[in-house]
DNA sequence: TATCAAGTGGGAAAAAGTGGGAAACAGGTG
DNA sequence: CACCTGTTTCCCACTTTTTCCCACTTGATA
């Protein structure tokens, strides 16, 4: 399971070396993707087929048909890459992934379950703050839901 | 799976440039087709066969006798060429779809899932930054609908 | 303090993308 | 039917970007 937080450099040809303890976990080649609350999301290979699957066309009909689902494909599959993880274990972050996220010459690095996110880091460090505020109301909220 | 986002010249000659990754799965002949929202198609051989299936006559009724489908089908089919990859990995576009998609100098590649879309690469920004916003309403929505 | 691991940076080789000339082809015209 | 003209196709060459590899730095550890 993929924990914690980390800060790392991405340098000037858009590398960024991925913490030591995610990479057994994460393989050799993992998809990045526009995230949502402005960040990026970064999966496994076997996540991504399931993520992808649920989200994606359905095999039924054809996905191009609704607008919605145009819109939405075209977001989540237009801007995710396939990277592969270099042999000293660093990805590489395309140009417009970057900008989506607002990414500069650092980013924050998430673990969430079986997820990474990146993040910039001065955004990150506020989402935080906030997260924390909310975290028992939104216990609740959640705790209540299930049952 | 296609994936990815590319901005890629059209030449003189009106010929554009394939993104390596996509060669494999494209193979040597593609089929472009008018796309929706102002864009073009790029389908493989094998999607094509799926799309036009689901389209024409297909599985229950006789694609002719709806006049929204026959509209719908005119342009999708009597639009639609067949293209050959050249050695290096190029297509060429002919006039016609080049005007319909409003192409000039250059053209954004897109991969979403199993199809290819080009599209004038300003349009492509303006889209982009209206689906990121919708994105996570649509989310929710598409989420929903799945369950 | 020597050593090792993690992270960072940069140069050289390879690949991808772009552009253009010449051959091949088609179509019209004297 | 030969000829001319314009288009398409094929191939080669250049430029830029990406990839691969090596080396440095820092910080933790024995």
């Amino acid at each position: 399971m993929l924990i914690g937080e980390y800060t790392h450099t991405i340098d000037s040809k858009n590398r960024m070396s991925l913490p030591v303890k995610f990479r057994k976990v994460l393989g050799k080649i993992v998809i990045i993707t526009p995230g949502l609350d402005n960040c990026l999301f970064v999966f496994t290979l076997a996540e991504w087929s399931k993520v992808s699957k649920k989200l994606g066309s359905g095999d039924e009909e054809l996905s191009f048909l609704k607008s919605d689902q145009r819109t939405f494909n075209r977001n989540m599959f237009g801007q995710a890459v396939d990277v592969e993880v270099d042999s000293i274990g660093r990805i590489l972050i395309p140009d417009f992934l970057k900008e989506l996220a607002d990414l500069k010459n650092t980013g924050a690095i998430i673990g969430v379950q079986d997820r990474l996110e990146i993040w910039n880091d001065k955004v990150w460090q506020e989402y935080k703050k906030m997260a924390g505020k909310q975290a028992e109301s939104l216990a609740e909220k959640l705790g209540g839901q299930k049952e």
